[in-house]
RNA sequence: GGGCGAUUAGCUCAGCGGUAGAGCAUCUCGUUUACACCGAGAGGGUCGGGGGUUCGAACCCCUCAUCGCCCA
């Protein structure tokens, strides 16, 4: 089937995805079952989400990764699947119920989840079908998710566990309550955003000291309401003799102690801080030091409840500052407002500022869960590429905090506790065992209540490599695939995910989630911003998809993986590669209009020609080179290497050589010629079908008509020895064509004028060499008639030079070259080369370089020079001539 | 305030102790039978500044500047 003029991915795409998807291939198991197991768990997206381009390219890589290992041969599993995303998609559905006029609290509880399950199973998922756009080869039969049955039961055994091993508890702490959504959100969550604000300074009169008054500095007046101590630095002179005195807080008159205390920093503001453990995280910590009343002033909407001064109850907390700075000025109580840059945090799913508020809420022990994961990755179990990002690991880690894991909301996991009449919490697997212990516990029948919060979607995403293989069961898949292979992620989940897999994965099964966490940049637009939808600069990968093929942004996103980097996307560039894989469809078609066939019996190493045997060594060095970058995630490197040897080998020198072989007659070379090109593109392919499995395949497809790509086998060619000598000789043909095409260019010889060329002097192995490539030489440097004679023969008159080696190539262009050009090009080339000279003769003289620097390198030096100095000589003859 | 990172050709970025590289852009030439989504060629950098270590530094160390990100 003849290729056509151009390769379509969009009429392409389909059809070999689906051939593959029928081929069994995305399937672990499968008939390699006595492969080694090669396995990654996909960071599960979002049930709510949409394919961004952050996705494209943590799955490109993925998909890479998984792709390149089945071609070599492993089990390879890429397990799929989706997070329930708690709060993200109970608020989608609110947002539908309330387009219908429908109240979550009206509907109820249980009511409302099946609406969930009913959106779920109509709009959930998106973002899975649009992965196989992308080519990702992920085991679809095995998508998950993580309020399955399977990883719920999952998610109430590790609660339970933790539970009654003391490392699940409840407390009452502030948390980050987000008053719109009403629940508990993680610090994860929440977004510090810097704002333009004022320090309040307040005057609270001391008590039994008539006009005396500290001020203190605050950016939350409304606070003020709940103080419960003034606190100064100890060391701070000013206060010294004030600690342990009493202020009245003004406006609710209560009297509150001053307190000598570091958190107060004498060279910020007054020096004097209100004390509000009840909302300050800082001042919780003061007020559990110096055990301190805990006032809370706010309801869950954030506003004033019962426990101010009836004048401000039931007020927004906005609005109650106003007030309460208005009556303090009005009481001259108000010292100055000092502008103030300070860090507002706002949840990032409501928008709204965040309150700290004290509730009873369901804690992890972070702290002792993280001390074996610091263990593991620091005697290297686990490998962070690129290594630096252990550093980051390692500061959260070594500063993490009790994991708050109860939301106030009612998609999720419900937590498994029921509290008896008295409060007492029995925390069970099933509502059933909870009441066998409640009997125990009351020595009667009772009645229980279940929690009502549901956990953190984070805690059951935490269990995702375990409970994704049947985890708690023992099963086959269990023990062949955990611990998994590599995690790849961007490294702001490397809180999120990272460090709470690694946690559960030590704790539940003893062993490290993943042996590799490759950690990729994050992609930001052409002028270096994040993408968000607010900003409008989220590109839209489908639409590159459409536009350029899946293949080309694949290809991109891959070069562009560099290890530390961000990505800065551009159109543009994935037009480039687009061409790229235009490149390669012509260099096939050119292949099969030659008739150049993959030949099974076909062994590299017992070509004859050395044109052949080049392309030979050629293939062997780039297959090296990607799979050890592949091998090293470094995958721009590993593009870049199938890219330059297919473009700038294969396809501009090597297809351009064998040219007038594959057009000859001579039949032995002419065969043993279409064979290799056939085998070295057939390698190319090979190569590239991670990088681009859909062009790779299809033209695959029409070349072989067998076997899928897909299956490999990887290019191997360890055992291929390049043939050194046949390397030299291309080597000094390639040269000698770029060197007379640059000096016709330079000389503006028309490009379609054949000049003759004569070779002067040289070795018997040049003159064998131009010999025996005289015709492509001719073809490639367009030169007719070629010619040699000896070093001391006559040169024509008007004759450009060109020094090769240990031969010079005269041109002669008498009319056509201008004398003074050339010589000036020959003085350049001599000032050139004097200068490289004089800079090695420097280095040589300097004993210490002799004395110490290796010996290879000295050598290469007096190479180097010997070189340099020949072509001088050389040059100085031709110089010399040129005025004849 | 603490930590991490960046600064290399016009742009985007590799390279991280021993002759400064790629892609794109620019300029010149091109109806050579795979490809103009192409071919041939060219120009362009004292590798942010300053110190130091070394026989030798874009690369290691110190310092300053500028710009990011994360955590307080």
């Amino acid at each position: 089937m003849a290729l056509e003029k151009s390769f379509q991915p969009g009429a392409v795409e389909a059809r070999q995805y689906e051939r593959w998807e029928k081929s069994g291939a995305f399937q672990a198991g499968g008939n390699r079952a006595n492969a080694k197991p090669y396995t990654i768990v996909i960071p599960p997206p979002n049930v709510t989400g949409s394919l961004h381009i952050g996705h494209a390219l943590n799955n490109s890589l993925q998909d890479i990764l998984i792709r390149f290992e089945r071609m070599r041969g492993k089990d390879t599993l890429w397990q799929p699947g989706t997070d329930h995303a708690g709060i993200a998609t109970q608020m989608v559905v609110e947002r539908q119920l309330e387009a219908q006029g429908i109240r979550r609290k009206e509907l109820g509880r249980e009511a409302f989840i099946d609406r969930v399950w009913k959106w779920k199973a109509e709009s959930g998922g998106t973002i899975i079908r649009q992965l196989r756009r992308l080519g990702a080869t992920a085991d679809w039969g095995r998508e998950r998710f993580t309020m399955d049955d399977g990883l719920s039961d999952a998610v109430r055994h590790v609660f339970v566990t933790l539970h009654k091993q003391g490392l699940i508890y409840r407390d009452k702490r502030l948390v980050n309550w987000d008053p719109r959504l009403h629940t508990a959100i993680s610090d994860l969550e929440v977004e510090p955003r810097e704002t333009k604000g004022f320090l309040w300074h307040i005057k609270y009169p001391v008590e039994g000291l008539p006009n005396r008054y500290i001020t203190v500095a605050t950016t939350r007046p409304e606070t003020m309401l709940g103080d419960t101590a003034v606190a100064v630095n100890p060391e701070d002179a000013r206060y010294t003799e004030l600690i342990d005195k009493f202020v009245t807080l003004p406006l609710s008159g209560r009297r509150i102690p001053i307190v000598g205390d570091e958190h107060a920093d004498p060279e910020a503001g007054t020096g004097a801080v209100k004390i509000t453990p009840a909302h300050d995280f800082n001042d919780f910590e003061v007020g559990r030091r110096h055990n301190l009343e805990m006032i809370n002033i706010f309801d869950a909407d954030a506003k004033l409840n019962e426990n101010v001064p009836e004048a401000y109850r039931g007020m927004d907390r906005f609005d109650a500052r106003k007030k309460i700075v208005s009556d303090l000025e009005g009481l001259g109580l108000l010292d100055k407002v000092v502008d103030h840059i300070l860090a507002v945090p706002y949840g990032d799913r409501s928008g709204v500022v965040i309150e700290p508020w004290l509730t009873d809420q369901w804690y992890v022990d972070a702290k002792k869960l993280s001390i074996p994961a610091v263990a593991a990755v620091e005697r290297g179990e686990t490998v962070f590429v690129p290594r630096q990002w252990e550093k980051t690991f390692f500061e959260w880690m070594r500063n993490i905090q009790p994991w708050c894991i109860s939301r106030q909301i009612w998609w999720g996991h419900q937590i498994p506790a029921w509290y008896g009449p008295d409060g007492a919490v029995f925390v069970e697997m099933t509502e059933a065992e909870a009441k066998v212990q409640a009997k125990a516990f009351y020595g009667k029948e009772t009645t229980l209540k279940r929690e009502t919060d549901v956990l953190d979607t984070w805690f059951s995403s935490a269990l995702w490599p375990f409970s994704t293989l049947g985890w708690p069961e023992q099963t086959p898949e269990l023990k062949r695939y955990y611990p998994t292979d590599t995690l790849v992620t961007s490294f702001d989940i490397i809180f999120f995910w990272v460090a709470r897999m690694m946690m559960m994965g030590l704790h539940f099964l003893g062993e490290v989630p993943f042996k590799n966490v490759y950690i990729h940049p994050l992609v930001r637009d052409e002028k270096g911003q994040k993408m968000s939808k607010s900003k409008g600069n989220v590109i839209d990968p489908l639409e590159f998809i459409d536009k350029f093929g899946s293949d080309a942004l694949r290809f991109t996103l891959a070069a562009m993986a560099a290890q530390g980097r961000e990505i800065k996307l551009s159109a543009q560039r994935v037009e480039g590669y687009r061409n790229f894989a235009t490149k390669v469809w012509n260099a096939a078609k050119f292949c099969e209009m030659n008739a150049c066939v993959p030949q099974p019996a076909f062994s590299p190493g017992a070509v004859k020609l050395t044109i052949n045997k080049w392309i030979v060594g050629e293939t062997a060095k780039a297959s090296l080179a990607v799979t050890q970058a592949l091998d090293a995630f470094k995958f721009d490197q590993a593009a870049s290497a199938i890219y330059q040897f297919t473009w700038g080998t294969f396809c501009d020198w090597y297809i351009e050589f064998i040219k007038p072989t594959l057009m000859g007659a001579d039949g032995t070379a002419k065969s043993e010629t279409q064979a290799t090109a056939a085998w070295a593109l057939s390698q190319i392919l090979h190569l590239l079908h991670p990088f681009m499995p859909f062009l790779s395949e299809e033209i695959w497809e029409r070349l072989s008509g067998k076997d899928l790509l897909i299956f490999g086998p990887w290019p191997e060619l360890g055992t291929v020895a390049t043939d050194t000598i046949a390397v030299a000789e291309i080597d000094w043909v390639l040269r000698l064509i770029s060197g007379v095409r640059a000096v016709r260019s330079e000389m503006n010889v028309p490009a379609a004028a054949k000049i003759p060329m004569t070779m002067r002097g040289g070795s018997q192995e040049s003159v064998r060499r131009l010999e025996a490539h005289r015709d492509e030489i001719e073809r490639l440097a367009r030169v007719t008639p070629i010619s040699h004679e000896a070093a001391d023969a006559n040169v024509p008159k008007g004759a450009a030079q060109i020094v090769h080696d240990d031969s010079v190539l005269v041109l002669p262009l008498a009319g056509v070259i201008d004398i003074e050009a050339e010589r000036k090009r020959l003085e350049k080339e001599l000032t050139r080369l004097s200068g490289e000279i004089e800079g090695i003769e420097r280095k040589l003289a300097n004993n210490d370089f002799v004395a110490r620097a290796p010996e290879h390198v000295i050598a290469e030096q007096h190479e180097r020079k010997g070189a340099a100095q020949a072509a001088q000589v050389k040059l100085n003859e031709a110089l010399q001539r040129i005025g004849l």
